[in-house]
RNA sequence: GGGCGGUUAGCUCAGUUGGCUAGAGCGUCGCAUUGACAUUGCGGAGGUCACAGGUUCAAGUCCUGUACCGCCCACCA
């Protein structure tokens, strides 16, 4: 057999892959007898292609599998995809728009089942490059959010929800992104630092500071701090004010809310389009008065600016009350953060309008209690405290978006007035027997979907065989940066419908950065393409390079320089090799009880032996506290330079003594075979590829399934 | 306004329950080498482990404080 001078994981990685999936070991059976470990995927959404960040975690993901798999678990890793409402539905947008059409035109059923097959196709593209990568997972059980059966499991969640109190419909100040048309969750919501003029406007007797002075037609009051002892004497009494449409009476209250420090300590109140203005007006039980629209535009109650879009109408009204002599003065120099869509950046509108809502704060409780009481641990454990403030603050969430792209809210509103919340449409209205029912025309929030995404996978609400035996699963592997949106939300759901927590661990990576430590992003050019990567130097390099040396929990710092450095790793194993190799048995027997006894070994030979139990202890170790950066880097040393540098060159010595060289033959297999196992989980490929060489005894079909070193 | 993380070699980072002369990759300097590998080997230079205290036989590691950098959360018009 010849064996290249170089590794080249082009000629092997596809072959290998195929071989691993044909060989069927990648799929997990719950009539095992054995202990289970199962991993659910981060569904990646269905709206594009794989990149660096994805990389992460499928490597992290996969070393774990392939760890617990050859240590004779019964391993499950169960790859999906997400539908990604907001988001897919904005990338399609676009992609109409190039061609010139539109949402609207298409019509809503059209809309979803052109974006169907667009995610079923982006789907099938990175199941193609999770295979690239190495992922050993499961992929007959491969799902994706908008299956039947996973959308029926998330209709049967919201009515339960909804008969046990946890949902309600109701009008509430909400975030809406006028480009987006949707309301979002607070967590959709980013802020942005931004100077705008600050103006200081008469109101009667007082002055006070607004950057929105167009929003003053729905102004149901004025606030000032009831301390403030220069202006006790209006709280409570309704004062005459000039406006740019007349004169108008206004009502003074006084609300703790208001900072006495902040311009004149005065504050107009605008129950319909600011956030704290809204629960100023609840306290008081203040008129809301909706003077913006859903399209960003001031309405009638605006008078003459109705019509006009709230940034230009800002700066006419604004003219017209200098003109009117009512604007004391304009700060121009105020700094203050605005709120942005998150998808699209667009200024967002605080509005009121009809949206359903979950009670967070029951669900939150057992949520925390489960973090308390060990049921699931974070790694790093800091994430902890995060989690843990978080949810103690928890607001209510708002999980309708008025989106075509997702789970349409199984609700359906009767002529009659009545509503009925049910899995499917119901045939007729239980009360009035009408068949005239129309359904909501709202989705619901992604999160919701997937925050059922660990179990809702296995059949539930049915007791599935999997369900039985997979959940609550192992680990949840995932980025902090989804610790809110996604791993509360799992936790809290996961309890209350299957009363169980849905997870052991919930190990949380960094975000990738550059080695300048930059958020890699398109914008900034410093992208790398985890597929062009991998066409350069192999996937084995760039899944180490991407483990090497991180801390748990950290940033990952990635460079071409460091996917090289482990491109030399994946050779310098190849020719370890095939040195070994030069001096071939017909077949060895590696077991270790055959090597010599302590009288036939020489210093060098013990030495290996013992530096290699304790690289074996050191690795299970850090595998076991989830530290693979750590145990990466031992094994590096380990191989590169207890093995190469010193045992493989003392063994050219001892290979042409006659006394030592059968032993030293049976060692440098023993090692080399050990070393693989143990480098399997990092590098998957070359080590495959080379297991299939070695002239072994008792050979399996894969290295994937050899036992690990303990 | 709260909270979190970081500060170790020129650069990017490891360093486990405190315990050998503090490590790796890249870079750098010198030497070697046509039979595993130049995608190499050997050797060297380079560190007051941010700063100041404290606990200890022993501190990069634990405690307190300070400085700087980064991030998250929060309703300041």
């Amino acid at each position: 057999m010849k064996i290249s001078k170089t590794y080249n994981p082009k000629q092997v990685e596809d072959k290998i892959y195929q071989l691993w999936e044909k060989s069927g070991f990648l799929k997990a059976s719950p009539k095992s007898k054995k202990q289970p470990f199962c991993i659910i995927m981060p569904p990646p959404n269905a709206n594009g292609i794989l990149h660096i960040g994805h990389a992460v975690f499928v490597t992290l993901e996969d070393i774990m599998t392939r760890y617990q798999r050859m240590k004779g678990k019964e391993v499950l890793w169960l790859p999906g995809a997400d539908h990604a409402g907001i988001m897919t539905q904005v990338t399609y947008e676009k992609k109409l728009a190039k061609q010139g059409k539109s949402r609207l035109k298409l019509g809503r059923e059209e809309f979803y089942k052109q974006t169907y097959k667009f995610s079923m196709e982006n789907k099938k593209v990175m199941e193609t490059q999770l295979r690239k990568l190495g992922a050993s997972c499961d992929w007959s059980r491969s799902k994706f959010t908008l299956d039947p059966k996973i959308s029926k499991a998330v209709f049967y969640t919201f009515k339960k929800m909804y008969k046990d109190g946890l949902i309600y419909r109701g009008k509430r100040i909400i975030s809406w992104c006028p480009r987006c048309q949707t309301a979002l969750s607070n967590l959709e919501v980013i802020y942005q630092e931004k100077k705008d003029p600050l103006y200081y406007i008469k109101y009667g007797p007082l002055t006070l500071a607004t950057v929105r002075p167009e929003t003053k037609f729905g102004d149901t009051a004025v606030a000032v701090h009831p301390a403030d002892k220069r202006y006790k004497k209006y709280v409570g009494k309704e004062i005459e004010i000039q406006t740019v449409l007349g004169k108008a009476e206004v009502k003074v209250v006084a609300d703790k809310a208001v900072d006495p420090e902040f311009g004149t300590g005065v504050v107009k109140v605008t129950p319909a389009h600011d956030p704290n203005d809204f629960e100023i007006g609840q306290r008081h039980n203040l008129e809301i008065r909706q003077v913006i629209g859903f399209d960003g535009k001031l309405n009638k109650k605006a008078g003459k600016y109705a019509g006009m879009k709230v940034r230009e109408a800002r700066k006419i009204i604004a003219k017209d009350l200098e003109k009117m002599g009512l604007m004391e003065k304009i700060d121009f120099n105020y700094k203050h953060r605005i709120a942005i869509c998150e998808r699209c950046k667009t200024i967002i509108e605080p509005l009121i309008s009809e949206q359903w809502f979950i009670r967070a704060k029951k669900l939150a409780a057992p949520a925390i209690k489960a973090v308390e009481d060990k049921k699931i641990e974070f790694i790093p454990t800091h994430y902890k405290k995060l989690y843990y403030h978080w949810m103690k603050n928890i607001r209510d969430w708002c999980i309708s978006r008025q989106i075509w792209w997702g789970h349409r809210i199984p609700v359906w509103y009767c002529e009659c007035g009545e509503i009925t919340v049910d899995i499917e449409k119901p045939k007729s209205c239980p009360k009035c027997k009408g068949k005239k029912l129309k359904q909501d025309p709202d989705t619901l929030d992604t999160w919701f979907s997937s925050g059922q995404w660990p179990f809702t996978v296995f059949g539930w609400p049915r007791q599935t065989k999997d369900f039985q035996y997979f959940y609550p699963t192992s680990v949840m592997e995932t980025g902090w940066d989804i610790l809110f949106f996604w791993v509360a939300r799992m936790i809290m759901l996961g309890i209350y419908c299957t009363g169980k927590a849905p997870f052991r661990y919930v190990y949380l990576h960094g975000l990738v950065r550059d080695k300048d430590r930059q958020k890699m992003s398109k914008s900034k050019g410093n992208v790398i393409d985890p597929l062009g990567v991998i066409t350069l130097y192999g996937t084995d390099a760039l899944r180490m390079a991407l483990v090497f040396g991180t801390g748990s929990g950290k940033d990952t710092i990635i460079s071409e320089e460091k996917i090289i450095g482990q491109r030399k790793f994946s050779n310098k194993i190849w020719n370890a090799t095939r040195f070994i190799l030069m001096n071939k048995p017909p077949l060895i027997n590696t077991d270790k009880k055959l090597i010599g006894t302590d009288k036939n070994l020489t210093g060098a030979d013990k030495k290996i032996l013992k530096v290699l139990e304790k690289t074996i202890k050191s690795v299970n170790k850090d595998l076991e506290n989830f530290r693979f950066g750590q145990a990466a880097q031992t094994l590096y040393h380990f191989f590169w330079h207890d093995f190469c540098d010193k045992y493989i060159e003392k063994s050219k010595s001892q290979m042409s003594n006659v006394k030592t060289k059968e032993n030293t033959q049976k060692i440098l297999y023993y090692v080399l075979l050990t070393s693989l196992k143990l480098l399997h989980p990092f590098m998957p490929f070359v080590t495959e590829e080379i297991y299939q060489k070695l002239p072994l005894k008792n050979k399996k079909k894969c290295l994937m399934i050899e036992t690990w070193p303990n």
